[in-house]
RNA sequence: CGCGGGAUGGAGCAGCGGUAGCUCGUCGGGCUCAUAACCCGAAGGUCGCGCGUUCGAAUCGCGCUCCCGCAA
């Protein structure tokens, strides 16, 4: 049985919808969060409901897993239960009913970054290589003994979004290539070292306030890492700027919050350096280059960005 | 019925009842050793869709569609 909610864990689902293609397992069904308003109201399937209804699989989307939930769930009679960005804690009930038989892909290299946002805080801590880890399944958060892991670079420009997706395909090798070999007790876990541990808590949109008096090598991670979700923004004529995609330039800076577009090229003045916007989206419109931004804006000199 | 913003030539915007405008880009020409610089000129728009008000609507009213921010 597979439980997952977002896009991180569809490569895992694909993997082992494959293995059952393939006889090595029967997928007993799916299980992911209820359907939620998403944007503006509208009601929307989690991805990984999206892509077991598509392919005909059993899908459960229970509120909690407790009560009727859980024993629609245990209906099943799952054996072996993985996991991948579900978004709530497995209960003991459910774990014991598989027989304590359970893995978890998880966005980090373990004990690092432990918890709901690990892609997005590797890129704000400035990790150089992040990866992904499949463990043993607890109750306890992402704490299982680690199984197999597979290490890949940051890439200095990419964003949360980006890194999520290979991640998530990383994810998906690691499971198809493991699961079996872990199942047949080929690959004894390793227990996380306690010492090593960092917590990547649930990202909100606070979190994306750009600070200007910050260095602008700082403000530039921070803009990958909250992009695209929860996003990176700050204040312009008084209304909210999302910051898309910013790059540091090495010009000497002024009074940070500065706003100027030399060749055409907006950038902000930061605690150190320059940030330069390249692509923004400000309140009620839709993403645009920077320049087109800085365009139509009639800036005067001197104008500031930030509250 | 959660709150709010937006839809105007290829891009970003202004105009908010009386002949559709700005910056950039594009095309042609000029200047220059040269250029993303500068000068001259040109093309390019059913002003999201429909109905209405008016002598007259991009501009006012009603109804749609699509996009986006916030809140969940």
């Amino acid at each position: 049985m597979f439980l997952g909610t977002p896009a991180f864990a569809v490569p895992s689902l694909d993997a082992l919808i494959d293995l059952a293609a393939g006889g090595a397992i029967d997928l007993a069904g799916v299980v992911t969060q209820p359907d939620r308003p998403g944007h503006r109201g509208r009601i929307t399937a989690s991805a990984i409901a999206r892509r077991a209804t598509e392919r005909g699989l059993t899908v459960l989307r229970p509120d909690r897993l407790r009560a009727d939930g859980l024993e629609a769930v245990l209906a099943l009679r799952p054996e072996v239960l993985v996991w991948a960005a579900y978004g709530n804690l497995i209960p003991p009930a459910l774990l014991d009913a598989a027989g304590g038989r359970a893995v978890n892909v998880h966005a980090s290299l373990l004990p690092r970054w432990r918890g709901a946002a690990p892609v997005a805080h590797a890129i704000l801590a400035g990790d150089p290589e992040t990866g992904v880890t499949l463990m043993e399944g607890t109750a306890e958060l992402d704490a299982g003994a680690i199984v197999a892991s597979r290490r890949t670079p940051v890439l200095p420009d990419e964003d949360a979004g980006e890194l999520a997706a290979r991640l998530a395909a990383l994810g998906g090798e690691l499971l198809r290539e493991r699961l079996c070999a872990y199942l047949d007790g080929e690959l004894p876990p390793r227990a996380q070292d306690a010492v090593g541990v960092t917590w990547a808590p649930k990202l909100t949109s606070a979190d994306g306030h750009l600070d200007l008096a910050e260095p602008a090598e700082a403000l530039a991670r921070r803009v990958r890492a909250m992009t695209p979700s929860p996003g990176a923004w700050t204040m312009f004529r008084g209304q909210r700027l999302l910051v898309v995609r910013a790059a540091v330039s090495g010009d000497r800076g002024t009074d940070h919050g500065t706003l100027a577009a030399p060749a055409g090229q907006p950038q902000v003045a930061a605690g150190a350096g320059w940030l330069r916007l390249l692509e923004v989206k400000p309140a009620g419109k839709r993403a645009m280059a920077g320049a087109d931004w800085i365009r139509g804006l009639s800036l005067r000199p001197g104008e500031r960005v930030g509250s």
